[in-house]
DNA sequence: TATTATTAACACACTTTATGTGAATATGTC
DNA sequence: GACATATTCACATAAAGTGTGTTAATAATA
């Protein structure tokens, strides 16, 4: 009957992003019921489905989909890649004045840190180290980047080591500035899911000369299972000024300093 | 006039390989003759070439393009991706044999151990070790997968680590089996063009307990600047069946067991 | 300034991809 | 094991995406 117009690739992208995001709140689903929502057919929604499965980003059962423990799958570099990026490249943006040519600068593995990966290839005789897949490839691409990563054990959900080996190689290097960033931050408390990588998180700030932390506004009011610290581990927080006021109050009572970048908004998600 | 027929992707991709493999070959062309003799027009030269020069396979000059040091870009994994990809199979399949279930691997940064790699996921309980990131991707998308990866130096065009700090983490483990590659072997006799690379493959030999070397046909009869010992350290060598008989015989001298696997021939390259 | 090389803008034709349909197969339930 | 329902397969279709060459504008060299 009535064909449907071919979505593009990005739109088709969109919607397995949608139905994550349906799955992820309602922990499961039926795959009728999905289809008939997402007003495709029951075929195209197994396809969108079998996508979601294989980057492992829920579990497909008969007839019905479940989803695995939503912040778990949230810190999933392929499920956060893309997410907010007005808001990451305001943080760059805000962000990058701190870095002096020809230092030694560590960033954290947080897609948060992609942008502002991007942003150093500007700046000349930098040393890059790094856990982040992700943030060494970004920055290699430019000639005379000198980057090192850092190893440990690897996992693939996040493109990025952590784990003994990675906190003891961080224990043995001072860096002239650290970009830290976290998933979940209350009342400038620090939270994350993963064990081993609240741990790391800690011993960045213990081993960088200064330390940034870059949160967009989303992360606010969230807890984790981990907790890594507070706000006043860092130099400076850098955040979008769509932060809630009474969490930028609770940050400048640990006395730290506050930059909130302006984001340009279009047509920004909530 | 006759417009022509829009070629596949691929087929682009394979284009601009030859293309490089003449500017490698010849050091130095102009454009224009390098338009007129793959038949197409200046325009999509051009772009032919400004690809290339994108992944600092080639320089662009006005007029005229010139490859870098030749052995170094043919290091480039970049370049090597997908070439002899039969051969690379074939040593796989001949290679994997030697992986117990539960024992810990490690497998060195070579385009040759990509198919390997995959094949690792078959197999349980694995620990794998190695300083390429594809290596680190392929085998940890297999969900119980356990990756190590050992930090250094990070290097873009290789897309994996080198230097002081892979080799020290490097001697401070000791892998049950390895799996090492090599790009230039000659009467028995190793050579890389990178230093870095070269150390590395002699420190795997020294701290594996027992270690398998992977040469497909193509890299005998070659030598690059640094040496790096010779068959005599590795267990086993498989090689494929297009192994010149006098290189076949000198590796037999060292007393090292060799294994040449079949390689299924439909249309391969010389 | 004259000449040649490069890039930009566009139209075209081909390839690739997302989709839905209906049939074939697989999976679970009673 | 029979039945119902879920999933996959094979195919056709339409639109998105991409490589190409032409012409015109711009940039670089002599």
């Amino acid at each position: 009957m009535t064909r449907k117009a071919r979505p593009s690739e990005a739109a088709v992208e969109q919607r397995r992003q949608d139905i994550l995001g349906l799955v992820l709140d309602r922990g499961e689903l039926r795959i009728a019921e999905l289809a008939e929502r997402f007003d495709v057919s029951l075929m195209t929604m197994h396809r969108d489905l079998d996508d979601l499965a294989a980057r492992h980003l829920l579990r497909k059962l008969r007839g019905r989909v479940a989803s695995f423990p939503p912040l778990t799958v949230e810190t999933a570099t392929r499920f956060r890649e893309g997410l907010r990026l007005a808001e990451k490249s305001a943080l760059a943006a805000a962000a990058i004045g701190e870095v002096v040519p020809g230092s030694t600068v560590l960033v954290d593995d947080s897609t948060t840190n992609f942008p502002l990966a991007g942003q150093l290839t500007r700046i000349e005789r930098l040393t890059v180290i790094t856990n982040s897949v992700r943030v060494a490839q970004t920055v290699a691409s430019a000639p005379e980047a000198s980057v090192v990563f850092i190893g440990g054990r690897y996992h693939g959900e996040f493109e990025s080591t952590s784990g003994p080996d990675t906190l003891r190689a961080l224990a043995s290097i001072r860096p002239d500035l650290a970009f830290v960033s976290a998933t979940a931050i209350t009342h400038g408390h620090l939270y994350h899911p993963v064990q081993d990588y609240a741990l790391i998180k800690q011993e960045i700030c213990r081993s960088a000369a200064r330390s940034v932390l870059l949160v967009d506004h989303s992360k606010f009011g969230r807890t984790a299972t981990y907790p890594h610290g507070d706000v006043g581990s860092f130099d400076l927080v850098v955040t979008d000024d769509r932060i809630p006021a009474e969490e930028l109050q609770a940050i400048r009572d640990f006395g730290v300093e506050v930059r909130v970048a302006p984001v340009r908004r279009e047509e920004t998600n909530p």
